[in-house]
DNA sequence: AAAGTTGCCAACCGCCACTGT
DNA sequence: GACAGTGGCGGTTGGCAACTT
């Protein structure tokens, strides 16, 4: 299933990741986010490339990642964007949360591709409406429909996988920690402010300073996906603003 | 039961775009 | 503008498991 572990010319280890690595990479990068891809290796006492640890964790440590079977919901859709973006499996993969470019294009060469195949063979002189002829008879219009028919997605399918996205208290205490949660975003509470459980308007500068570090650092420990369903999440609580 | 074939998917590779100097 | 460093993307590969002969 996975490539055998092997030391390459520079020392650096290859293929299968042991459950040791996966905790190594996991607790750097939870704690101090991946400020540097290349470097993170050396912090976090891995003997692997940036490449790699950054891929092992984008693929399978990151929080929310999905695993197993893509539900019909998901089939349709990644079939949908792929008439319509082609295999640019990144901008596919932003549009499903949880799941991965590197998934959905696996599951797109060894799954749907022939399965599409087979429907077009078949379905070539019915009616019914495949996704053959979706491609040929939309227009632009269509296109915009299903762009933002992708951005419901996301945002409905965001709220629905709130639940584990969202930060806990330890958030506050612990910096850069992204760990599970209880939390809504919607749940936040001003009140904490009074209770000193998030920063306070800033009394220093020096508190402002910290403040103002704690959070890049945060920013930079979640990824660009975790910020767009955050945006997204945003606009369906606030769809007027 | 053994050998050969196929399916699946984690991980790698090479290229390109972006950014900073 | 040239260059180097870095991150991201899409194509490809390697190897295990399941299946077939």
């Amino acid at each position: 299933m996975v490539k055998k572990p092997v030391i390459d010319e520079n020392g650096l280890k290859k293929g299968a990741w042991s459950p040791e690595e996966d905790n190594k990479l996991k607790s750097y990068i939870q704690r101090y986010g991946h400020w540097n891809w290349r470097e993170i290796p050396k912090f976090a006492g891995l003997a692997r490339c940036g490449k790699s640890c950054r891929l092992r964790w984008i693929n399978y440590l990151r929080p929310n990642v999905k695993h197993g079977d893509f539900s019909k919901d998901e089939e349709d859709f990644i079939i949908k964007l792929h008439k319509q973006l082609g295999n640019r499996w990144s901008k596919i993969a932003a549009s499903l949360p949880g799941r991965t470019d590197n998934e959905i294009k696996n599951y797109w060469h060894t799954q749907l591709k022939k399965r599409l195949s087979g429907n077009i063979s078949q379905n070539s002189s019915s009616n019914s409406e495949t996704v053959d002829t979706f491609c040929n008879t939309s227009t632009d219009h269509d296109r915009n429909d299903l762009a933002s028919t992708a951005d419901k997605t996301l945002c409905l399918s965001s709220l629905d996988s709130m639940g584990s996205a969202l930060l806990d208290e330890s958030f506050w205490t612990e910096p850069f920690a992204l760990e599970t949660s209880e939390q809504n975003y919607c749940d936040l509470d001003l009140s904490l402010l009074d209770e000193g459980m998030l920063l306070s308007p800033v009394t220093s500068y020096w508190e402002y300073m910290d403040f103002l570090y704690s959070f890049l650092q945060m920013l930079m420990a979640i990824s660009n996906e975790d910020l767009m369903l955050a945006f997204n999440l945003h606009v369906c609580i606030y769809p007027n603003l």
